[in-house]
DNA sequence: TCTTGGCATGTTATTTCATATCCTGTCTTG
DNA sequence: CAAGACAGGATATGAAATAACATGCCAAGA
């Protein structure tokens, strides 16, 4: 039972309700354009990862869905999240084992996330790995690069102001 | 005790025995001169990883640990990989829920991975992550990096000239 | 010396994360 | 109205990680 706080996330304050209705509304926009199926479980879970606005495990994800009178059981839940992944509307946190809704929807990108080892808040950025030194070992190595995992651990500006407090 | 020669990668033959009495041969010396206890336990367990020479996960190496002689309930393995992981001996790879036997002793560095998706070879090599659009865009959020996890999917050059052998 | 405290290890049990499998209902399409 | 694809519900199990407690060792300090 991890629940109970309700950390600030994203690092800045914003119209929280308009952005999750627009990302709602442009992701029904992109299944209908594509020919996907955002079904109600996988429509609520982005829903939910969008209103918490941070990252959830699979089963507190769970709880919120039977919540919502839908299914309870894990599959459910990860069925829901491999869709929502596998289009790029939500991203996986290898390092916490959790999901958090994309922030740049539409646009093909690879992301990059800063973690804030203290709340747990995540941003997501964009990152170019394969330009670095990553790409140049890679093309040393022969290794042909298909994705990456970006994931920076680290102190976020609001939990830096209140070192303890 | 730099190996100097071996180009930073860990997808080509060499002389594996030599590797590993080498690699654990610097970690010994470096623990003696940090002070550092590498135990029975941790040194088998670097060992186990420096020979198979590939990610195992913390059960596979719990079973080879068995088969030695040491106990066999996880937190012995887990003990034994934090303390290998906080000294830099060992990584963990997260989207493999695994571990690897660091291929740069003694440098401090940020490692970053390239794992391949079929045949799960991991090698290792350096990463500069804060220096690109990652690091740009955490200074202007205000975030502080402490530790960045990078790790490439894709195809290794071994499984890239067997296409479905 | 004795003892006390830190530390590594062993052991048991539990929690947390993820997948395999089977079955049912609902569409779609010929 | 079949036949097939696919989403989702339910049960069960597997895999990864940690909590909590107990024992033995050794070195500093009384
Ligand atoms: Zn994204
Ligand atoms: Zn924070
Ligand atoms: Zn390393
Ligand atoms: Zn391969």
């Amino acid at each position: 039972m991890s629940a109970g706080n309700a950390p600030p996330v994203g690092f800045e304050k914003h119209d929280h309700s308009a952005c999750v209705a627009q990302a709602l509304a442009a992701a029904e926009a992109r299944c209908a354009a594509e020919g996907l199926r955002l079904t109600p479980v996988r429509r609520k879970v982005l829903e939910l990862l969008l209103q918490k606005h941070r990252a959830l495990g699979a089963y507190a994800i769970l709880d919120l869905l039977r919540d919502a009178g839908f299914g309870s059981q894990p599959p459910v839940a990860y069925r829901a999240l491999d869709f929502l992944a596998e289009h790029g509307f939500v991203h996986k946190i290898e390092r916490l084992n959790a999901f958090v809704a994309c922030s740049h929807p539409g646009e093909t990108h690879s992301p990059a996330f800063m973690i804030c080892r203290l709340c747990d808040a995540v941003a997501e950025t964009q990152s170019t790995p394969a330009k670095g030194a990553l790409g140049a070992a890679a093309r040393a190595a022969g290794f042909h690069i298909e994705k990456t995992v970006v994931e920076a651990e680290g102190i976020c500006p609001a939990c830096a102001e209140k070192p303890k407090a």
